[in-house]
DNA sequence: ACGAGCGCCTGTCGGC
DNA sequence: TGCCGACAGGCGCTCG
Protein backbone atom coordinates (compact mmCIF):
# COMPACT_ATOMS: atom_id res chain seq x y z
CA UNK A 1 0.00 0.00 0.00
CA UNK A 2 3.04 1.85 -0.58
CA UNK A 3 3.22 5.33 -2.26
CA UNK A 4 2.70 8.53 -1.23
CA UNK A 5 -0.54 9.44 -2.26
CA UNK A 6 -1.67 5.75 -0.23
CA UNK A 7 0.67 6.79 3.27
CA UNK A 8 -0.95 10.42 3.50
CA UNK A 9 -4.28 8.88 3.57
CA UNK A 10 -3.05 6.63 6.41
CA UNK A 11 -1.37 9.18 8.17
CA UNK A 12 -4.74 11.67 7.90
CA UNK A 13 -7.16 8.64 9.07
CA UNK A 14 -5.10 7.95 11.73
CA UNK A 15 -5.04 11.46 13.05
CA UNK A 16 -8.29 12.61 12.19
CA UNK A 17 -10.19 9.81 13.03
CA UNK A 18 -13.88 8.64 11.89
CA UNK A 19 -16.63 6.50 13.62
CA UNK A 20 -14.81 3.59 12.25
CA UNK A 21 -11.26 4.68 13.11
CA UNK A 22 -10.73 6.95 15.91
CA UNK A 23 -7.99 9.27 16.34
CA UNK A 24 -4.57 8.05 17.71
CA UNK A 25 -4.10 11.67 19.09
CA UNK A 26 -3.38 12.30 22.48
CA UNK A 27 -3.64 8.50 23.35
CA UNK A 28 -1.27 6.66 25.79
CA UNK A 29 0.42 3.89 25.40
CA UNK A 30 0.34 0.80 26.94
CA UNK A 31 3.09 -1.83 26.02
CA UNK A 32 3.76 -2.97 22.72
CA UNK A 33 4.30 -6.31 20.61
CA UNK A 34 6.25 -7.09 18.08
CA UNK A 35 5.28 -10.71 16.22
CA UNK A 36 8.02 -10.54 13.75
CA UNK A 37 11.14 -9.36 15.33
CA UNK A 38 12.42 -8.43 11.66
CA UNK A 39 10.27 -5.88 11.02
CA UNK A 40 11.84 -3.90 14.33
CA UNK A 41 14.76 -2.22 12.70
CA UNK A 42 15.42 -0.68 15.85
CA UNK A 43 15.58 -1.10 18.71
CA UNK A 44 16.08 -4.70 20.25
CA UNK A 45 12.90 -6.59 20.80
CA UNK A 46 13.78 -6.80 24.28
CA UNK A 47 13.86 -3.26 24.63
CA UNK A 48 10.89 -1.83 22.50
CA UNK A 49 8.08 -2.53 24.81
CA UNK A 50 9.31 -1.28 27.62
CA UNK A 51 11.03 2.16 25.62
CA UNK A 52 7.20 3.15 23.89
CA UNK A 53 5.39 1.91 27.27
CA UNK A 54 3.94 5.30 28.84
CA UNK A 55 4.49 7.51 25.52
CA UNK A 56 1.51 9.63 24.27
CA UNK A 57 0.66 10.69 20.73
CA UNK A 58 1.68 14.27 19.83
CA UNK A 59 1.55 13.93 16.08
CA UNK A 60 0.91 11.77 13.05
CA UNK A 61 2.88 12.95 9.54
CA UNK A 62 4.39 11.61 6.49
CA UNK A 63 7.85 12.09 5.11
CA UNK A 64 8.43 10.64 1.80
CA UNK A 65 6.74 7.29 2.37
CA UNK A 66 7.71 6.87 5.76
CA UNK A 67 4.96 7.39 8.03
CA UNK A 68 6.35 9.32 11.40
CA UNK A 69 4.50 9.01 15.28
CA UNK A 70 6.09 11.66 17.26
CA UNK A 71 6.03 10.56 21.09
CA UNK A 72 5.82 12.38 24.20
CA UNK A 73 10.10 11.20 24.14
CA UNK A 74 10.60 9.39 20.66
CA UNK A 75 9.52 8.94 17.19
CA UNK A 76 7.79 5.85 15.75
CA UNK A 77 8.62 5.13 12.11
CA UNK A 78 6.86 2.93 10.03
CA UNK A 79 7.90 2.06 6.49
CA UNK A 80 4.97 -0.05 4.55
CA UNK A 81 7.23 -1.45 1.75
CA UNK A 82 5.36 -3.38 -0.48
CA UNK A 83 2.31 -5.28 1.51
CA UNK A 84 1.96 -2.95 5.04
CA UNK A 85 -0.62 -1.40 6.22
CA UNK A 86 -1.59 0.77 9.49
CA UNK A 87 -4.69 0.87 10.95
CA UNK A 88 -6.21 1.26 14.57
CA UNK A 89 -8.73 -1.87 15.68
CA UNK A 90 -10.45 -2.91 19.16
CA UNK A 91 -7.54 -4.51 21.49
CA UNK A 92 -9.75 -7.35 22.13
CA UNK A 93 -10.34 -9.31 18.83
CA UNK A 94 -8.03 -11.87 17.65
CA UNK A 95 -4.53 -11.12 16.19
CA UNK A 96 -4.72 -11.27 12.62
CA UNK A 97 -2.65 -13.85 10.86
CA UNK A 98 0.15 -10.95 9.02
CA UNK A 99 0.00 -8.60 11.78
CA UNK A 100 4.01 -7.95 12.77
CA UNK A 101 3.92 -5.49 15.46
CA UNK A 102 0.65 -3.83 17.89
CA UNK A 103 0.58 -1.07 19.98
CA UNK A 104 -1.79 -1.06 22.55
CA UNK A 105 -3.85 1.87 24.25
CA UNK A 106 -4.69 2.80 27.74
CA UNK A 107 -8.27 3.33 26.13
CA UNK A 108 -8.40 0.10 25.26
CA UNK A 109 -7.85 0.33 21.35
CA UNK A 110 -4.78 -1.06 19.39
CA UNK A 111 -2.35 0.08 16.37
CA UNK A 112 -1.61 -2.37 13.81
CA UNK A 113 0.79 -3.07 11.61
CA UNK A 114 -0.37 -5.39 9.33
CA UNK A 115 2.51 -6.89 6.59
CA UNK A 116 1.53 -10.27 4.72
CA UNK A 117 5.68 -9.95 2.90
CA UNK A 118 7.15 -9.03 5.80
CA UNK A 119 9.14 -6.56 3.89
CA UNK A 120 7.88 -3.24 6.23
CA UNK A 121 10.06 -1.57 9.04
CA UNK A 122 9.25 0.03 12.14
CA UNK A 123 11.86 2.12 13.85
CA UNK A 124 11.70 3.42 17.67
CA UNK A 125 14.37 6.54 17.61
CA UNK A 126 14.64 9.62 19.53
CA UNK A 127 15.79 11.72 16.05
CA UNK A 128 13.60 10.63 13.26
CA UNK A 129 16.29 12.17 10.99
CA UNK A 130 18.65 9.22 11.71
CA UNK A 131 15.86 7.62 9.35
CA UNK A 132 14.49 9.88 6.99
CA UNK A 133 18.01 11.86 6.74
CA UNK A 134 18.88 10.90 3.27
CA UNK A 135 15.42 11.35 1.59
CA UNK A 136 15.26 13.94 -1.10
CA UNK A 137 12.75 17.05 -1.25
CA UNK A 138 9.24 16.88 -1.10
CA UNK A 139 7.44 17.13 -4.24
CA UNK A 140 4.25 18.86 -3.38
CA UNK A 141 6.48 21.57 -1.27
CA UNK A 142 5.96 25.10 -2.50
CA UNK A 143 9.44 25.90 -1.57
CA UNK A 144 10.66 23.01 -3.67
CA UNK A 145 10.70 25.01 -7.24
CA UNK A 146 10.47 23.73 -10.80
CA UNK A 147 14.30 25.69 -11.06
CA UNK A 148 15.24 23.50 -8.11
CA UNK A 149 14.12 20.06 -9.86
CA UNK A 150 15.33 21.01 -13.01
CA UNK A 151 18.93 21.81 -11.33
CA UNK A 152 18.72 18.25 -9.93
CA UNK A 153 18.05 16.46 -13.15
CA UNK A 154 20.78 17.59 -15.07
CA UNK A 155 23.11 16.95 -12.64
CA UNK A 156 22.29 13.35 -12.80
CA UNK A 157 22.88 10.81 -16.07
CA UNK A 158 20.16 8.10 -15.21
CA UNK A 159 17.36 7.25 -16.55
CA UNK A 160 14.09 9.23 -15.89
CA UNK A 161 12.27 6.37 -14.37
CA UNK A 162 14.73 4.95 -12.18
CA UNK A 163 15.93 8.23 -11.03
CA UNK A 164 12.12 8.76 -9.94
CA UNK A 165 12.28 6.21 -7.90
CA UNK A 166 15.18 6.94 -6.42
CA UNK A 167 14.28 8.32 -3.13
CA UNK A 168 16.92 10.12 -2.61
CA UNK A 169 16.48 12.02 -5.98
CA UNK A 170 12.32 13.18 -4.59
CA UNK A 171 10.53 11.82 -2.24
CA UNK A 172 7.81 9.81 -2.19
CA UNK A 173 7.27 8.24 -5.48
CA UNK A 174 6.47 4.69 -6.48
CA UNK A 175 6.03 2.47 -9.43
CA UNK A 176 2.60 3.59 -10.33
CA UNK A 177 3.16 7.67 -9.86
CA UNK A 178 6.05 7.80 -11.81
CA UNK A 179 4.50 5.88 -14.42
CA UNK A 180 1.60 8.12 -14.25
CA UNK A 181 3.32 11.28 -13.62
CA UNK A 182 5.61 10.52 -16.91
CA UNK A 183 2.87 9.96 -18.82
CA UNK A 184 0.81 13.28 -18.09
CA UNK A 185 3.85 15.27 -19.09
CA UNK A 186 4.33 13.34 -22.11
CA UNK A 187 7.88 12.30 -21.41
CA UNK A 188 9.57 8.89 -22.35
CA UNK A 189 10.57 7.54 -18.94
CA UNK A 190 14.07 6.06 -20.77
CA UNK A 191 15.34 9.69 -21.68
CA UNK A 192 18.17 10.65 -19.53
CA UNK A 193 17.84 13.32 -16.95
CA UNK A 194 20.72 15.50 -18.34
CA UNK A 195 19.16 15.55 -21.49
CA UNK A 196 15.59 17.08 -19.97
CA UNK A 197 15.22 20.44 -21.26
CA UNK A 198 13.63 23.63 -18.43
CA UNK A 199 10.59 23.76 -19.85
CA UNK A 200 10.50 19.90 -19.65
CA UNK A 201 11.13 19.81 -16.25
CA UNK A 202 8.66 22.39 -15.54
CA UNK A 203 6.03 20.06 -17.10
CA UNK A 204 7.08 16.70 -15.30
CA UNK A 205 7.04 18.35 -11.82
CA UNK A 206 3.09 19.76 -12.21
CA UNK A 207 2.63 16.33 -13.78
CA UNK A 208 3.52 14.65 -10.44
CA UNK A 209 1.69 17.73 -8.65
CA UNK A 210 -1.22 16.58 -10.16
CA UNK A 211 -1.13 13.00 -10.37
CA UNK A 212 0.06 13.36 -6.56
CA UNK A 213 -2.83 15.66 -5.60
CA UNK A 214 -5.32 14.04 -7.55
CA UNK A 215 -4.43 10.39 -5.77
CA UNK A 216 -4.81 12.12 -2.33
CA UNK A 217 -8.08 13.36 -3.54
CA UNK A 218 -9.25 9.86 -4.17
CA UNK A 219 -7.92 8.30 -1.14
CA UNK A 220 -5.14 6.47 -3.00
CA UNK A 221 -5.22 2.90 -5.20
CA UNK A 222 -6.42 0.02 -4.25
CA UNK A 223 -4.94 -2.93 -6.06
CA UNK A 224 -4.96 -6.44 -5.16
CA UNK A 225 -6.14 -7.91 -1.62
CA UNK A 226 -4.71 -4.89 0.12
CA UNK A 227 -7.64 -2.15 0.09
CA UNK A 228 -7.98 0.96 1.73
CA UNK A 229 -11.15 2.14 -0.16
CA UNK A 230 -9.27 4.34 -2.53
CA UNK A 231 -10.10 4.56 -6.29
CA UNK A 232 -7.37 6.18 -7.91
CA UNK A 233 -6.93 2.70 -9.95
CA UNK A 234 -9.87 3.38 -11.86
CA UNK A 235 -8.27 6.50 -13.32
CA UNK A 236 -4.99 4.91 -14.54
CA UNK A 237 -3.41 6.50 -17.58
CA UNK A 238 -0.49 3.70 -18.23
CA UNK A 239 0.25 2.18 -15.41
CA UNK A 240 -1.07 -1.56 -15.57
CA UNK A 241 -2.77 -0.84 -19.08
CA UNK A 242 -0.35 -2.37 -21.27
CA UNK A 243 -2.66 -3.41 -24.02
CA UNK A 244 -5.43 -0.35 -23.82
CA UNK A 245 -5.73 2.42 -25.61
CA UNK A 246 -4.14 5.68 -24.74
CA UNK A 247 -6.42 7.51 -23.17
CA UNK A 248 -5.07 10.88 -25.21
CA UNK A 249 -4.20 9.40 -28.20
CA UNK A 250 -5.73 5.72 -28.72
CA UNK A 251 -2.28 3.99 -29.25
CA UNK A 252 -1.80 0.84 -27.10
CA UNK A 253 -0.15 1.14 -24.18
CA UNK A 254 3.51 -0.78 -23.86
CA UNK A 255 5.29 -2.26 -21.25
CA UNK A 256 9.01 -2.93 -20.54
CA UNK A 257 10.86 -3.10 -18.10
CA UNK A 258 13.48 -0.12 -16.40
CA UNK A 259 15.63 -1.28 -13.71
CA UNK A 260 13.71 -4.33 -13.24
CA UNK A 261 10.34 -2.26 -12.42
CA UNK A 262 7.34 -2.86 -15.04
CA UNK A 263 7.48 0.20 -16.63
CA UNK A 264 3.86 1.50 -19.02
CA UNK A 265 4.17 4.52 -21.17
CA UNK A 266 2.40 5.36 -24.58
CA UNK A 267 4.57 5.18 -27.64
CA UNK A 268 2.71 8.32 -29.34
CA UNK A 269 2.24 10.34 -26.12
CA UNK A 270 6.02 9.69 -24.85
CA UNK A 271 8.76 9.78 -27.33
CA UNK A 272 12.51 9.71 -27.30
CA UNK A 273 14.10 12.19 -29.21
C1' DA B 1 28.17 7.10 -11.41
C1' DC B 2 25.26 3.94 -13.03
C1' DG B 3 22.82 -0.31 -14.11
C1' DA B 4 22.01 -5.22 -13.40
C1' DG B 5 21.08 -8.89 -10.37
C1' DC B 6 19.67 -10.68 -6.17
C1' DG B 7 17.64 -11.14 -1.52
C1' DC B 8 13.94 -10.33 1.45
C1' DC B 9 8.64 -12.68 1.73
C1' DT B 10 3.71 -14.17 0.79
C1' DG B 11 -0.05 -14.47 -2.21
C1' DT B 12 -2.29 -14.59 -6.71
C1' DC B 13 -2.80 -15.67 -11.36
C1' DG B 14 -2.13 -17.84 -15.90
C1' DG B 15 -0.47 -21.68 -18.51
C1' DC B 16 0.05 -26.45 -19.05
C1' DT C 1 -7.49 -30.12 -10.09
C1' DG C 2 -2.70 -29.42 -9.30
C1' DC C 3 1.83 -27.88 -10.04
C1' DC C 4 5.16 -24.25 -11.37
C1' DG C 5 6.85 -20.08 -12.79
C1' DA C 6 6.12 -15.22 -13.21
C1' DC C 7 4.82 -11.37 -11.04
C1' DA C 8 3.47 -7.70 -7.45
C1' DG C 9 2.97 -0.95 -4.54
C1' DG C 10 10.11 -1.18 -2.17
C1' DC C 11 14.65 -0.92 -1.14
C1' DG C 12 19.40 -2.27 0.33
C1' DC C 13 23.33 -4.73 -1.04
C1' DT C 14 27.17 -6.37 -4.20
C1' DC C 15 29.40 -6.42 -8.38
C1' DG C 16 31.05 -4.99 -12.82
Amino acid sequence: MPELPEVETICRTLRAGFPTSPSLIGLTIIDGQIFWPRSLETPSVAEFSDRISGQSINQINRRGKFILITLSRDTLLIHLRMSGDLFTEQGNVPIATHHRMVINFQNGLRLAFNDPRKFGRVWLVSDPETVTGGLGPEPLDENFTAVDFFGRLRASRRQLKALLLDQSFLAGLGNIYTDESLHLAHIHPLLHSQNVTEEQAARLLVSIRQVLNDAIQRNGSSIDWVYRGGDFQNYFRAYDRDGHPCPECGTIIQRIKVGQRGTHFCPQCQRLP
